[in-house]
DNA sequence: ACCTGAACACCGTTCAAGT
DNA sequence: ACCTGAACACCGTTCAAGT
C-alpha cells in the first residue's frame, strides 16, 4: 500500500528515516506487514542494510515505540489545578498522539519504562496519582491500569469505517440474527456494536470512565492530603 | 516446553485435542510459538492434517478463544441484587476464567460476538449496565471497555515472576539508576513497578476501579431507574 | 473421511564479503 | 562506516495424492 521507496532512493539510511516508514507501513497495512523485508523492499535497500541500524526487529519496534511517546504533547503543569482534571488532560493528550496509529499502539503497553519520553509520561502520571492520595504501590498499579486501558481504547480503535463499510454490515447483519428472547440486550444494541457513530465521544467517555473511577477509589480508603 | 505428543500419538485428532494442545501450547511457549507446524509436531502429525479439521489458522485461533468464553463459570443471577455487585460478580469470574492463559487472552478481545459462550458473557454485560440505567448505546460502548480492561488486567499478568527473578531485577535495577530529581515517583515507586506483590489484590483493584468508574458515570447524567 | 508429501512464497537472522 | 549476497531454519498454505 506504501509506495516503494517514498523515503527517496538517496537519503541516506538512519535510524529515524526506517522508524518513520516503519510506522507509516504498520499504519497503512498493520503490524504484521511491518516486517524487516518488506521495510528494506520500500526503503529500497537490503534487508540487511537494516542490521546496521538495530541488531534486530524488537530494537526497531522500541525504537518505534519510544518515536510514539514522544509525539505525546504534554500539557503545562498548571499550578492550583485539580488532579483529576490535570490527569484527565494528560490522558486525552496521550489518547491523541496514539490515535493516528491504532496499530501500533498495544507496543506502547509493555514500553513506558524503556524510553526517555515514555518515562517522562510516567512520571507525570504517578506524580498526579500521588497527588490524589494513593500510595506509591497503589499509583504505580493504578498507572499501569491507566496506560493498559488507554491503549485498549486506542487499539479498538472505532473509526476507520464508514457505517456502511463491508465488515460493520456483515457483523450488524449476524447480530440481527440472533434470538431477540435470547439475546435481547445485544439484538437491542446491535447498531453501536457494530459501529461507533461518534469518535470523539467514544475517547471522551472512555476517559471519563477511568478518571471517575479513580476519583471514586480515592475517596475510599486514602487520607486526604493537606 | 510441552513434550512432544502428550494427545497420546494413537488418538484421534478431532477439533477438541486439537484446540486444548494449541492452549497447553501458548500457555508454555507464547502466543508467538502457536504455530501450525509445532503444533502438528507435537500432535505426532503433519502440518497439514490441521487443515483437515480447520480450514486455517485463524478458525484455528477462533476455537480456541471460543474454549476460553466457555471456560467462564458464570455466577447465578440473584434476583434483587444490585447491578454493581452482580457486574462485578461476573468480571471476576472472567478474570478468573483467563488468569490461568494470560498469553491468549489478548484474543478475547476482538472475538466476544463471534462463539454463543462469548455472546452469553457479553449479554449478560449488557444487561446488568442496562439495569445502571445506561441505554443501549452507552452500554455497547461501556461493555466494550469493561472486556478490553479485564484482558489487559490478565495480559499485564503480574505473576508468573519471583520477585528475585532475572527479568525482574534487571528492570528494578533500571529504574533505580534515574535521577530522583527528575523522576522522583518513578524512582519512588521502582519495587512495585517491577514486581507485584499481591496478585488477587492487583485483580481485585482493577475490578474494583472498572464498577467504580461505571457507578460515577451511572450517578451523573443517567435516568434513575425504578 | 482423514492424512501425507512436495512445493511456493514468505519470515528473522548469521556470516562472510564488498566498497 | 555502511551495505550486499548467499545461506539457514523457520513460517502459513495450496494442490495433488494416498488409504
Amino acid at each position: 500500500m506504501t509506495s516503494g521507496g517514498s523515503a527517496g532512493r538517496g537519503t541516506r539510511l538512519g535510524r529515524e528515516v526506517v522508524v518513520e516508514q516503519a510506522l507509516a507501513l504498520a499504519d497503512a497495512d498493520g503490524l504484521d506487514a511491518l516486517t524487516i523485508r518488506r521495510l528494506a523492499d520500500e526503503l529500497g535497500v537490503t534487508p540487511m542494510a537494516l542490521y546496521w541500524h538495530f541488531s534486530n526487529k524488537d530494537e526497531l519496534i522500541d525504537a518505534l515505540t519510544e518515536h510514539l511517546f514522544a509525539q505525546v504533547a504534554l500539557p503545562e503543569v498548571r499550578a492550583g489545578a485539580d488532579w483529576d482534571t490535570a490527569l484527565r488532560e494528560l490522558q486525552v493528550a496521550f489518547v491523541a498522539a496514539l490515535r493516528p496509529h491504532p496499530a501500533v499502539a498495544p507496543l506502547a503497553r509493555d514500553r513506558v519504562l524503556a524510553s526517555r519520553p515514555g518515562l517522562v509520561l510516567a512520571e507525570r502520571s504517578l506524580g498526579l496519582l500521588r497527588e490524589a492520595g494513593f500510595t506509591a504501590e497503589q499509583s504505580a498499579e493504578l498507572g499501569g491500569y491507566l496506560l493498559g486501558a488507554v491503549v485498549t481504547l486506542v487499539t479498538a480503535e472505532p473509526g476507520r469505517a464508514g457505517p456502511d463499510d463491508e465488515a460493520v454490515r456483515a457483523r450488524r447483519a449476524a447480530l440481527l440474527t440472533l434470538s431477540p428472547r435470547e439475546f435481547p440486550n445485544i439484538v437491542e444494541a446491535a447498531e453501536p456494536l457494530s459501529y461507533c457513530a461518534n469518535d470523539d465521544a467514544y475517547y471522551a467517555r472512555g476517559v471519563e470512565l477511568l478518571i471517575e473511577g479513580l476519583r471514586g477509589l480515592a475517596g475510599r480508603g486514602q487520607p486526604e492530603r493537606a
